[in-house]
DNA sequence: ATGTGTAATGGAAACGTTTCCATTTTCCGA
DNA sequence: TCGGAAAATGGAAACGTTTCCATTACACAT
């Protein structure tokens, strides 16, 4: 079934000539004789033959492939990314190699180092901890140039990114401007992403500062769809609140759907807010208030990167992560319902069983 | 920058033995003795040494890679493929590589002639048109193991997918069983996709043997972000359509949003109905109505697939296409208004020019 | 001490390229 | 016709592995 491919032996052997003389007209370099020239050409077209990048790259030692390592793809945000990075690669001759790391650190080491041995030229990736990435080391060791995406920059690392503390810290100044004290802030896979955990903390921060209380922390430990139950638990159980910071638009988006359950209106009742700025926001009545950012230019931009210092060349210089992200206003942010504010917990509903 | 990594051969002489017993101590394979199977796993410990994959390729002429091609990551549906093909793939220790082939025919036979090159064990690939494929004759030349991902199955190439027609028929039975007579079908990249066709072609034929009107064919071509405006543009233009079956469940949100832009209401002025089964159909209210799919399965199987056949083993079963999908009702899909279904074209709304 | 069988070892070829370099061919002008 | 420079050519090494096979070392029985 499988079949043998032709190599350049069998071209140089059908053609009557050396290898040598074989691959200068294949690769159209050196000089050759016309007359070899076609014999050469002709043999390779009868032969259907095609170089094995196998051979190449082991003489050149260059693969013209970039390892990409995401949490998931299932994120449209690292969809993008990784979309993007492809595109770029691709126009730059080289291919992608994907890998995802399921939010896992043992899984995100072992993925790097797979690529490494696969010797890629370049990596781009996306760690769930940059302080302490045993991944991050290996490709220190080997020095692969390598760009972060959505990562804190790190000594020798690059980072096409968002200023999470910042963005979050905005969220809580329009949650202040409006009036609203309690605010949550939603997590899924919280333990394990460092962008969670900053923007909670940058929003936590901006909150004390603004003179808010500190916000409750929602965190969730994803029950495979059991998301839309656990969040209405969660909303129920936190009343008082009158804003939630979601640490991503689907979040937030489930967050809307579980208040609406409750009878909640949003945002009379409840205020969200998002992260990420998906497109589908934009779909939903009330639209989602987010921070938008975007994803294709820091795939894009990573690649830059890369693939600059592959080519020795001076890399593109990296936008300011404090303005990478922009806020969007949307209905699904409004003032808190006068008198609403502090603990609502009343009877308005029986704990619902269903 | 860049370092030499270490080779086996720096580990043998380093452990001043000869390079077949260095490779063999490090494989575990072949008898050694107990003291130079130390000295050699200490020189390599002291070196940091790991196996390049490039020689080993070149050696066993196996790459342990998989190629994946698919139309873009955007698409989540495809997401998913590619996130599950890639775990799979993982699992039996191979590597995924990406290319999306951006819907464009040219791109995606160049995609699997780069992967062909790159020596790639298998591939997975979801194609524009089956029947006329150049990658896939490349395929076929090269005898590569190769499954098809939401494409109909073609002599050689085992795929795993939906029966567009089957799963079109069903929605034009179910908007026949509310009464609507005027349907319309919605859908971008129309050209360029033949499981678009295919929806719409089952769908009509459908449409037809329920004794409906043929559906009108709503087509769109992507202009950034000019969606909302050409599908409100485009539901202005047609009244009297009750029902629309859009290509997949983004367009399908896009034209709920677009509707209530119109004031429309949802489903009495319109019903809608989508395709795929993405999660955010569940956020918006009312729920989308939708043909679900699952594309994790389809990724798992094709991988399954492809590894099976590279490891000799027979491959799974594939389920029955017309199996592979079920309707989800939603409350954007319901009966029409009485009298609604004639020529509504009134002057309801001038042609609004924003 | 000798012989035998087994375990351990390393040289070398092969995988498909590119490229250095030495050799052969060609072409020109004298 | 010849010399010499330039052009064309092919052999061989190198890239990092694995593996065949021949060789060497060892342990043990005689």
């Amino acid at each position: 079934m499988k079949i043998r491919p032709p190599t350049i032996k069998d071209v140089a052997e059908r053609a009557a000539c050396g290898i040598a003389t074989a691959s200068r007209v294949l690769n159209g370099r050196g000089s050759t004789s016309e007359k070899t020239r076609e014999k050469v050409l002709a043999a390779a077209a009868e032969l259907g033959f095609e170089f094995s990048d196998l051979g190449r790259s082991l003489q050149s030692s260059t693969t013209r492939t970039i390892g990409c390592v995401v949490p998931s793809l299932a994120n449209p945000v690292f969809a993008d990314v990784v979309q993007a990075a492809q595109a770029e690669a691709n126009r730059a001759g080289y291919q992608l190699i994907l890998a995802c790391s399921d939010y896992d650190a043992e899984l995100e080491s072992r993925a790097i180092r797979t690529l490494l041995a696969k010797q890629v030229d370049g990596l781009i990736v996306t760690v769930s901890n940059v302080d302490d990435s045993e991944g991050l080391q290996q490709v220190t060791a080997r020095g692969v140039p390598c760009a972060l995406v959505y990562n804190r920059p790190c000594e020798g690392f690059p980072a096409w990114t968002v200023d999470n503390r910042a963005a979050a810290a905005a969220v809580a100044r329009e949650f202040s401007q409006l009036g609203h004290r309690h605010t949550g802030f939603l997590a899924l896979e919280f333990g394990r992403s460092d962008r969670s955990r900053e923007r909670f903390e940058g929003f936590a921060e901006a909150c004390a500062t603004l003179g808010m209380a500190p916000p409750v922390l929602l965190e969730i430990a994803e029950q495979e769809g059991q998301l839309l139950e656990l969040l209405r638990a969660l909303l129920a159980a936190n009343r008082d609140v009158t804003g939630i910071f979601a640490s991503n638009d689907y979040l937030a988006l489930a967050a809307m759907k579980a208040a609406r359950g409750l009878g909640m209106r949003i945002p009379q009742d409840l205020s969200i807010v998002g992260f990420d700025g998906i497109s589908t926001g934009l779909m939903v009545e009330p639209n989602l208030a987010t921070v938008v950012t975007d994803p294709r230019a820091m795939g894009e931009g990573a690649a830059r990167t890369v693939l600059a210092r592959l080519a020795g060349k001076t890399p593109p210089a990296r936008p300011d992560p404090a303005r990478t992200f922009s806020f969007r206003q949307g209905g699904s942010l409004g003032p808190p319902l006068p008198g609403n504010t502090d603990g609502g917990e009343a009877a308005t509903s029986p704990p619902s069983r269903q």
